[in-house]
DNA sequence: TGATTAGATGAAGAAAGCTTCAGGTTAGGA
DNA sequence: TCCTAACCTGAAGCTTTCTTCATCTAATCA
């Protein structure tokens, strides 16, 4: 019985020398490109072991199973994306809704897109592990820095800021998964990058002071910029 | 050799006497039964076929392989929402953006929310079985509604009515989704609809020719309009 | 250098589920 | 009634992948 935690879950086992750490991480690379090369009804934890030069039971060491892998993978994509609409957001503090709309929606739309096929691939990957747990977490975490974020708009909110986040991070993952999806994102990504900021930015515009209506206000139309495209992706909290 | 047409896809014999086709769709109403009993990971050909009363020789009788069954248990779930999307667009010809916005985002997620557990359930079942190929040319047909819609719009559009229509839908689906996996769609159903609205009719209306005098029906709420910021990031885009 | 722990190996055990097919039933026309 | 086609049955073959574990090698430290 090894004597470091060996819980029943994500790593098993924490790199001590620095062979090991390497592994792990040629391993969750192999992961990847083996779901690139095969797909994911192909992926298997030998074949996975052989790309990454290791043997299956090195794989094993560090992940409990299968499941525990992809996971690992899954949660090293979000966290990059994450990382870039974490930093997009501080940088706009105290700007304007319209600077924030665009600046959230470009780093967004980036770094899910740096990587085309792999975000891809990665979706169908999800369903088999319960991704949606944790996009859920990553979303609440997004979330967060969206909600401080608007709290320093130059234009005062008029909604519940978590439920105007939630529907902005809907719009940009429903976007994007279209996107990614279309066959062929580069194609489509400037036109429906600005199409999302201008949708987001009008939205914004609507749920900003102006007035307490509750809704289908009226409202003057914003500023034309940018060009729309797609949407999803929503996140709500108790208001 | 059977005489009927052996083509080797979707359905693999088609229904002649009535037994028959009541076996198709027991086994195809089964299938859903059992995914949100025992999940898609458990489901199993033999596990619905017990389910729906049937051996499983009788299943693969009608649906060449699991993959198929789950095939048309996606389509018929999609064309459910499609036909009510269609529906919506089409009784909305001739009016306002926003109303069209309402009743768009209405019919849809109403569609989606019919029955929650198992839009939820579908999700997963859509990654094994190339679902997002099904959920393309779904798109396809409902983006050919909301444009139709559209181009009758009170307020003509001033942008290529094809990238709107994707707009909406992306934001529509990525709502939708996030709705769907939040853990209690029911309760948060309201809010996230009328917000989506707001969203949507704001879009819209900053796609609209804000120049053309004529008419437009809808004054109310005659606040201060004006406070535009000016603000342009690098964003020119040429039209 | 020897002892001890970390790390690596890969053949083989074990489980499962998909799919088939040879043969039995039922419906309906002649 | 008889016959044929349509339809149903379900045990078992077949394939495939996950995961283990006994054993070996490489570091690290005294």
């Amino acid at each position: 019985m090894p004597a470091h935690a060996q819980l029943f879950w994500e790593p098993r086992k924490s790199p001590v020398q620095a062979r090991s750490a390497a592994s792990v991480d040629a391993i969750i690379e192999a992961t990847i490109q083996v779901l690139l090369k095969v797909g994911k009804e192909r992926l298997t934890t030998t074949r996975v072991a052989e790309r990454a030069g290791v043997s299956v039971g090195t794989l094993y060491q560090y992940f409990p199973n299968k499941s525990a892998l992809l996971r690992a993978v899954l949660r090293r994509h979000f966290d990059q994306v994450l990382a870039a609409v974490e930093q997009a957001c501080r940088e706009q503090h105290g700007h304007t809704v319209e600077q924030m709309a665009t600046a959230l929606i470009s780093a967004f739309l980036e770094a899910k897109m740096r990587e085309p096929q792999t975000s891809v691939a990665l979706y169908s990957v999800s369903a088999d592990v319960d991704g949606a747990k944790i996009v859920k977490q990553m979303v609440a975490r997004s979330n967060q820095a969206i909600v401080a974020m608007l709290a320093t708009a130059r234009e005062p909110l008029t909604k519940d800021p978590q439920l105007v986040a939630s529907l902005l991070q809907s719009a940009m993952s429903g976007t994007s998964r279209q996107l990614l999806e279309s066959g062929d994102p580069e194609k489509h990504f400037a036109t429906l990058r600005d199409e999302l900021i201008c949708l987001a930015t009008a939205y914004l515009q609507a749920r900003v002071a102006h007035d307490s209506g509750p809704r289908s206000e009226r409202r003057e139309t914003p500023r034309r910029r940018g060009k729309t495209r797609r949407v999803s992706l929503g996140m709500t909290k108790k208001s």
